[in-house]
DNA sequence: TTACTTTTGATCAAATTTGATTAATTTTAT
DNA sequence: ATAAAATTAATCAAATTTGATCAAAAGTAA
């Protein structure tokens, strides 16, 4: 096996894991513990990753995209939650839907391993997550960028998305509630939402539960439309029952 | 089977795959691994490729934010200076192409002040660039994702291309010849940069001198598209004059 | 045809990479 | 703070790859 062989094979255990150690690598590869030394020099070199005592670190993501640098507050840990039970439900072939929220773009490190696999999405950072994961196809929507949002937006953006069709679409919102179903902060993240709900056989709202029972001020869809909330442990019994009293099937 | 037909052979395979051994291309082709070893080293000086050892690996990534941090070789200093003199073609209220080739991308610094500015590309590094300067709109095309260049491609991407119009475009080449025209590495960049050329007003071509009389394997189009070469003060005067000859308008 | 140039393939010395061993350094535990 | 453990850098030998030289083959022009 040869660098390029090995670079490959190295990046890619580390895209996947925080941290590695040298001695881990070189069993895994079948290759002595001093080529891995100097193989991780040169990629540190590169900058591809950071050499520490004992092995390395995945870098800090080059990418402008990689946004959403939230630091690990209790919203970010539930987020998490939510995305690893999200990304459970994709499988290996399934064409899916992600929007641009920050709690849909936690599945995507979970959803590496889920290959073959296509995407159809309207924000950068999902697009970036996946550029060089081999197996996973990445269609991004055209149309006006959204600096704040890092996202694409608009009709054009709409009309992009209308013209696929997907398994299951992965969307976020900003408020649920029995009498308002689903709310939005902004309209033009809503028509994106609404559009990927139309083209998907199944459609998942990913949804911190302290936004359960909420409301935004831009009703955009009703519960009818979802085939299952995905939440976190923090729901309460009572509004369980109220979801399910209402056809709303609820993971968490 | 000649030079030519070898080189297209080589390009293609690593197009495809992200590093190839010697031994291997020989075995394919039928062809000596000396002779194949001859083709590599004439290739990894074109840059088409890097060299390693007992194989090639893809060329490297054309963007800032990815692998090889570049260093400042005498190639990116010249790319600058190309993208400095192509953003001065640039005025306030444009609306202009962008595409997603190394050379392109280094206009992006200089356009930052010239607004209000609309630029549609299919380059990532491009509408990460803009994302957050006031005054310059981004259109980014929709399509397949390319990891490898960081950039949408695909029919659709020609498609969301072509419902536009700008009026000035900025395409980069990997050959420009008086025989050939305008040379490409890629099928699917090339297609693009022809999308972007066919929906401008003015057309202007980036390329460094060290790729003018030099072809690369996919002819894409012809010199009488261009509005102007843009390139850096190493064009030899023979070539300018022969250029100049064919019609073409030289800027350096 | 012949003479000449270019390209390809084979052979071998030089250079590079790899893996083992050992000394020096850093980290961890007491 | 000191000792023990682990990691790393350095050195060296073996294996592989490479570049150079030269001969054969293919193409060119007269």
């Amino acid at each position: 096996m040869g660098y390029p062989e090995r670079k490959k094979q190295i990046l890619k255990i580390l895209d996947k894991r925080e941290s590695m150690e040298v001695q881990e690598i070189a069993d895994e590869l079948g290759i002595s513990a001093v080529t891995i030394r100097r193989d991780l020099q040169q990629l540190a070199d590169e900058e591809l990753l950071i050499r520490t005592h004992g092995g390395a670190m995945k870098a800090p993501p080059r990418h402008p995209f990689t946004a959403y640098a939230d630091k690990e507050t209790q919203a970010v840990i539930k987020k998490k939650y939510i995305g690893k039970l999200a990304a459970a439900l994709v499988e290996p072939g399934d064409t899916i839907f992600l929007d641009c929220g920050s709690t849909v773009f936690t599945m995507c490190t979970h959803l590496k391993d889920i290959t073959p696999l296509r995407i159809i999405t309207n924000s950068l950072p999902v697009a970036a997550a996946f550029m060089d994961v081999p197996g996973i196809q990445v269609n991004l929507a055209g149309g006006e960028m959204d600096g704040q949002r890092k996202a694409v937006h608009g009709s054009k953006a709409v009309e992009h998305i209308r013209s696929y069709h997907a398994d299951k679409a992965f969307i976020g919102t900003d408020g649920l509630s029995v009498k308002s179903g689903l709310t939005a902060f902004s309209e033009t993240e809503a028509i994106i939402s609404t559009a990927m709900a139309g083209s998907a056989d199944q459609v998942f709202v990913l949804c911190d539960s302290t936004k359960i029972g909420r409301d935004s001020y831009l009703k955009f869809a009703p519960l009818s439309l979802l085939h299952a909330l995905v939440t976190d442990k923090d729901i309460t019994l009572k509004q369980m029952a109220e979801l399910k009293g209402n056809g709303v099937k609820v993971m968490n």
